[in-house]
DNA sequence: CTCTTGATGCGAACACTGTACGCATAGGGA
DNA sequence: TCCCTATGCGTACAGTGTTCGCATCAAGAG
């Protein structure tokens, strides 16, 4: 009689063992949320969907993230880790080619995750977890070196990721755009330059992007910018070159 | 018998009356989502609910709009409208004074209307409606009655747009999760400053905005990007200055 | 070995959401 | 007078985030 044991008495014993889920955990939620992320975009995100591709129920994720927005953070800051910020012992002469290094690659997060444009403007850069606070010490510590002092180094940070963020912010949306309307960036571009032609007719505006290859115009918008926005920092450096 | 008409005639034909309400129309609509908008912020807007401060049900809205996304589209559009972008006509010297007007104007209307910051990582800024359209028009003539080519006219565009709305949906983000949390600005940077110190011991990031008036800390913060970025436009623009 | 205790998973339920459908009505032209 | 189109709206459906209470396991105490 102790040998019979209550009548269902391992359902889920079962489970974990068929599929050899090693049970839940925080980490898991996030990477998992990160994947499915990334292959299906924002709007697929549901605890429900979350938790049926970890084998498990809708709500179980909730004995392990607080919110939906609570795991949105972690996921954000999660891929925040994946932005490479070079050390600052470079001295003052590699200042410009790390920071230009730290801007693309922060660039080059967005586009792999473009998922993460749609949640900046309601998180904010601020209160995110240990992944950005660490690489904004990073970046601090390369203006720093570069000569900045403290607070100056504090506003041209401020001032370099507002662009980064805003320039792909504004190019993963439009990717995303298009990949959704299923048109291909021919197709797409003639179709927005007629609408304007349409809205205000005799103005040529968008006439780049004709024939070349898009992606390499985009990029070269982005060095663009950046090259300009790293000029304006640069002569409050002093006026005396290396 | 043909004088007895059906049982519940009027229903509606009494309500507009009674509350006078000029019947539903797309204008109608926008304006009422963005006056919602400013007042509850983005998660309040709901069909539901905007169709009962309109005095209507809720899916009366779709004869007007397809969807609640092109309803989106439409008030963002529609704020766009309020950005001042200043005539060209000022010649070369007046340009850096009325692309600086121009951002600020941008910034204002973001902070004005906090949430677009949540919407532009959805929405691009290139497939929107004609107020937009029209306002890249004249930044576009701004920047070439400057000097600038065509072609990099257009980068530079981008560029300062990207910037300005990085910063400042940055700058939105905080505001409005200060506002959701309660807290005053002194509080929220203490705990922010402690956060950033638990993560990572020892480096005295975010060291400013300590007593003096943080809203002019972000505007002073602000400026300064800008103006870098203004810099590095102008040289550009030739070595010989006005 | 038994009993308890805390952590963890989960099904049901609730209050919402966006939106498709079909019906009722009003106003205007033939 | 009749019809037709435009417009409003009630109902319904699928899906959402989240709460609650119960079931179950792992581990430690006696």
């Amino acid at each position: 009689m102790s040998a019979e044991k209550p009548p269902i008495p391992s359902v889920w014993a079962r489970r974990r063992q068929r599929r050899d889920q090693p049970a839940l955990s925080q980490d898991r939620i996030v990477s998992e949320a990160v994947r499915l992320l990334d292959e299906e975009g924002m709007d697929a995100l549901s605890m429900r969907g979350l938790g049926a591709r970890l084998g498990a129920g809708a709500t179980s994720l909730y004995r392990h993230v607080a919110n939906k927005d609570e795991l949105i953070e972690l996921v954000v800051d999660e891929v925040y880790g994946e932005v490479r910020v070079p050390d600052a012992d470079g001295g003052p002469d590699a200042w410009r080619a790390a920071v230009a290094e730290c801007a693309h690659s922060l660039r080059s997060m967005i586009l792999r995750h473009p998922w993460v444009a749609s949640v900046l403007g309601q998180v904010g850069l601020i209160e995110l977890g240990p992944n950005l606070t660490r690489q904004s010490e990073r970046m601090l510590a390369l203006f720093q070196a570069a000569g900045f002092a403290p607070d100056e180094a504090d506003q041209a940070i401020s001032a370099l990721i507002a662009y980064v963020v805003g320039m792909t912010v504004n190019e993963a949306a439009y990717l995303s755009m298009l990949a959704r309307s299923g048109r291909t960036e021919q197709e797409m571009a003639e179709e927005l330059r007629a609408a304007a032609q349409q809205a205000a007719p005799g103005h040529p505006l968008l006439e780049a992007w004709r024939n070349d290859d898009p992606r390499q115009i985009r990029e070269r918008k982005f060095v663009y910018g950046l090259d300009r926005l790293l000029d304006g920092l640069q002569t409050r450096l002093g006026p005396a070159g290396t």
